[in-house]
DNA sequence: AATGAATGAGCCTTCATTCAT
DNA sequence: TATGAATGAAGGCTCATTCAT
């Protein structure tokens, strides 16, 4: 028995990304843009997309067949190949378009109103909702599966979303440490230890959770309080 | 079926000859000393398995070929099969053999002598020392990657390590909660906070020691400094 | 695209793709002309079985090499897979394909005008020309030598041909014992007594034909001299 | 699913021909020849002779494995190598050996007595109950089955078994021809004819028996009363 | 002589990639 | 541009044969 057999989600790749339902070819005189050919070639390139994450995800780089990412994105096997150059630069590719998104969001600015401890708790939050939970969340435990094997994708990764990310985190705990939310100064060196309990969230979600399912808003709140003091009021 | 089936050496391919009697090793010499044949096979299979670790954790169940491994064992790829059904349950076979030893010490009295914080840091210092440094690290890594893929493996890694890990991890938390070394009663309920530094430290060192190395065991300091209050005296 | 019925192309892989529409065949000359995308799948489908078929005859089921089955019908290894799910299920559909069109020739109404004998006659003389001399007949032999190995085939001959086969002759036995043309009436319960020569002419050709040719034709005609009684003017 | 896998004789792969169950070594003074040694090799031998037999019966030549022969034999792989050669001189050997005693006992003298069908139909008897019925006749079937992949094999049966076979059976023809026991004269030339429906049995008994169980020895009677014309009393 | 661990050529099967339509 | 039949390299697994014990 091989990793293949046991999966076997391309029973239900339906959902064929419905390239059919082209609006009107080319309406000229509308606002968008010459959208025929062009415009369906994207939908197809996102349903493709779409597939090959879902696929990735589910087996791992090795395990996944090209197949079934046609079969789950509804199109030919050839048409992969009009839009990547193999399937290493495909999950490459990949895993950089879903980063890039979440990346931008986290780089907005804070906005600093209230206390820090309300902001770091509103991207925990968000973190939960957005990564623990979700695909995204899979996507994670993907580049730390993969990593070793992709360079590339770790490199970026480490670029574009850890160390960014440390570093805002980094200044919310100077800024927090300087207006006395946090005692130990030493925790601004280092930032992990706050991303820490997020992290094994996702991995517990992953792994575990039909073992023993986690409360991880409760837990990250728990993780808080040890950071910022206990609340007197919650 | 086949007589393989129900003779099956493959049922549980595990100690293959059940090395009987063997007369004082000899092992130490680099030269080949007379060995009888069932050691000589213990110890083939012991290169097995270590090349087979190897493999894996370098480039995941999928994508390691068992010619690899037989080269690297400096055995035939036949000779694998003597030892392991297929590459399926040499996997799963692995990962146990592996995690075996070291729940072993885990399970092994605290023995509480002095504070709740001593027995806990060494139990962190002796994570970063066997664990995030070494090969067995990786094997984490590898059980993270390959864990959705191998329910097995999932399951027996979250009965064997996690969950006996964290009740003992509780039980510690719940003797410091009451000496009063802990305040922060509600930790007792997510003994993951504790360890999570730890995990992470082990995620960092494959994925992006090269870009930013980690003091893992500065982190773990700072990290128990927020659980147990900061240290007067270093 | 929507071929995803299911998924599983692999259940009964016959009729790759249903040749829809073929434009006149124009399979005349040895050069090759313009011919449909399926019409070629067709060809080389048939080629695929012709190769298969002399392979299988030539050395049985286990002995016989998928490679050489491609390189003689002039395709890739993997292009059997594209209408065989496995060797196994690849024998089994070409015996029955082979089967099949024989099946239904001798299903064919007897159309007895004349005597017994002579229907009986005709069909002897039809089993030499297409059967004992053709490749046919070593089709019969591998059934002997694998059936026991494949049920499903032994089961699928007998039902369609020997069962089949037997009740139209007894049937005819049971005429020719009412209208006198045979005497010995115990013969209508051992059609196979009838059968039996031709059989062993398949036999005899196989294997022992450059010792010792037979005259298959004389033999059956003796044969039938003595279920009928000789003749007088032959 | 290999060939293998449908059969599964091997699960009763029991009776390992109690080669412990040596009598007394070497007994000095007792009536056998040296005994010791040889004696046990030829018992081995003759173990792995019938385990092989039984093997290659069930599978044919290609998919019976030699592992299995020994396991069956109660012997060691490599002791197999100690008696033949390699695979395809045991099968052949093993052919010869399991036709010469067969052999020898048709070519003993008829003694006709009474009239030649009753020599015919003792013969007959003899087959069913000494072929058609035993792993002898399976033997038949093997023949049948390999001979084309096995020419020496073919040709061993056709000189010491079919051509002899055929000539005895042949000068009976002519005694009963000449005695007027048969009319048909021509039947001296294809005295396989006499031999068919008993072929037929054993076919029918390999691969047929479980469909539609065949009285052998009424077809047999059958037959003969065809040649013999019918008796008065029976 | 007997053993059975070890070997490695060989075979079935898969799947990324190509290319004629 | 899209397709999917065709390809063939690659890899898991088997098993006849060897040979040190």
């Amino acid at each position: 028995m091989t990793t293949r057999k046991t999966a076997s989600t391309s029973g239900r790749a339906s959902e064929p990304r419905q390239a059919k339902a082209r609006t009107a070819p080319t309406r000229a005189g509308a606002h968008r843009p010459p959208a025929g050919r062009t415009e369906r070639a994207a939908e197809r390139r996102a349903a493709i997309v779409e597939a090959a994450m879902e696929e990735f995800i589910a087996r791992g780089f090795a395990a996944t067949r090209l197949d079934d990412v046609a079969k789950r994105a509804g199109v030919a096997k050839g048409t992969i190949y009009l839009h990547f150059k193999d399937k290493e630069s495909m999950f490459e590719e990949l895993i950089r378009t879903a980063i890039v998104p979440f990346v931008n969001r986290m780089t907005a600015p804070p906005m600093i109103t209230g206390s820090v401890r309300d902001v770091v708790e509103a991207m925990a939050r968000m973190f939960i909702h957005e990564v623990a939970t979700t695909r995204r969340g899979d996507l994670v435990r993907l580049i730390v599966a993969e990593g070793p094997r992709f360079p590339a994708i770790a490199d970026f990764y480490y670029r574009e979303v850890v160390s960014r990310g440390l570093a805002a985190l980094r200044a919310l705990l100077e800024l927090a440490v300087a207006r006395g939310e946090i005692r130990q100064s030493k925790l601004m060196q280092f930032p992990q230890i706050v991303i820490a309990p997020a992290m094994i969230a996702v991995i517990w979600k992953s792994l575990f959770e039909h073992h023993a399912p986690l409360d991880a808003e409760a837990m990250l709140h728990t993780h808080l309080d040890l950071i910022f003091g206990e609340r007197n009021a919650t």
